[in-house]
DNA sequence: ACGATGACTCTTC
DNA sequence: GGAAGAGCCATCG
């Protein structure tokens, strides 16, 4: 890949979602200045797993707060929002609205 | 180089 | 709110 560049700020940007909070990957591409580039947000969580240290990336789900990518990983991740207080159902996101957390608005650098 | 594919999003029905 | 079609860009055979 010739854009680790890219991944490494998808990588910041989803570590600084907060618990019990989510956000699409539409979101994040947006941030970085890329609204089209929501695919390669969902490779970059693909890859995410050699990361260092590890994302989030189960808070990061699609526009429509349904948990995307294989149903045994969307079960996982479903337990582990909803022990961050995020209410899921049917490996779907409820108050999507409430729990969704906005890079472009909300994130701060220390 | 080309066509197919995908952890997406938008518009329209 | 769910389904279908189109647009989007990088990766793969």
């Amino acid at each position: 890949m010739d854009d680790p560049d890219f991944f490494n700020h998808i990588y910041e940007v989803t570590r600084q979602i907060p618990a019990g909070r989510v956000t699409s990957y539409g979101a994040i591409a947006k941030f970085l200045g890329s609204p089209n580039y929501s695919r390669m947000v969902g490779r970059a969580m693909g890859e995410c797993g050699k990361a260092k240290p590890p994302v989030p990336y189960y808070r990061v789900v699609n526009s429509t707060g349904h948990l995307t990518g294989d149903p045994s990983g969307a079960h996982r991740r479903r337990e582990l929002l909803e022990g961050e207080g995020v209410d899921v159902k049917d490996d779907k996101v409820q108050n999507f609205k409430k729990v969704f957390w906005d890079p472009s608005k909300e994130i701060n650098y220390e």
